[in-house]
DNA sequence: GAGGTGACGACCC
DNA sequence: TGGGTCGCCACCT
């Protein structure tokens, strides 16, 4: 918000959501008002996990409930941490996705 | 300085 | 309904 830089924006919404939760890259991008840009939302999430202060990017997968960058992580550390905090994944995918998933459009509103 | 790539998504055919 | 292509902007080579 501070940073007008659309890559910026994406890490300040991404640290918004709450734990258990996950969110996509449509959401984040439509609630910056550039969903065609989901690839800077997924670019942005890449050097997320290297930026500081930490943001839970393991909390976001793709439109599919994927977990599109777990290899990324490392393994699957990014399928642990969602697990520990009572996200079910089942063969890279997040279970009840409809339920879990946070859409800033709507809740952050 | 320019070209290509990239945790994706939406539109067109 | 399904497959293919374009778009978007920042970072890397």
């Amino acid at each position: 918000m501070q940073d007008p830089n659309f890559f910026t924006s994406v890490l300040e919404v991404t640290r918004l959501i709450p734990a258990g939760r996950v969110s996509t890259f449509g959401a984040i991008g439509a609630y910056l008002g550039a969903k065609r840009s989901s690839r800077m939302v997924g670019y942005a999430l890449k050097a997320a996990i290297h930026v500081t202060p930490p943001v839970p990017a393991h909390r976001v997968v793709n439109r599919q409930g994927l977990l599109s960058g777990k290899h990324h992580f490392g393994g699957d550390v990014m399928q642990n941490l969602l697990e520990k905090e009572g996200v079910e994944i089942e063969n890279n995918q997040v279970k009840n996705f409809d339920q879990l998933f946070w859409d800033p459009t709507k809740e952050l509103l």
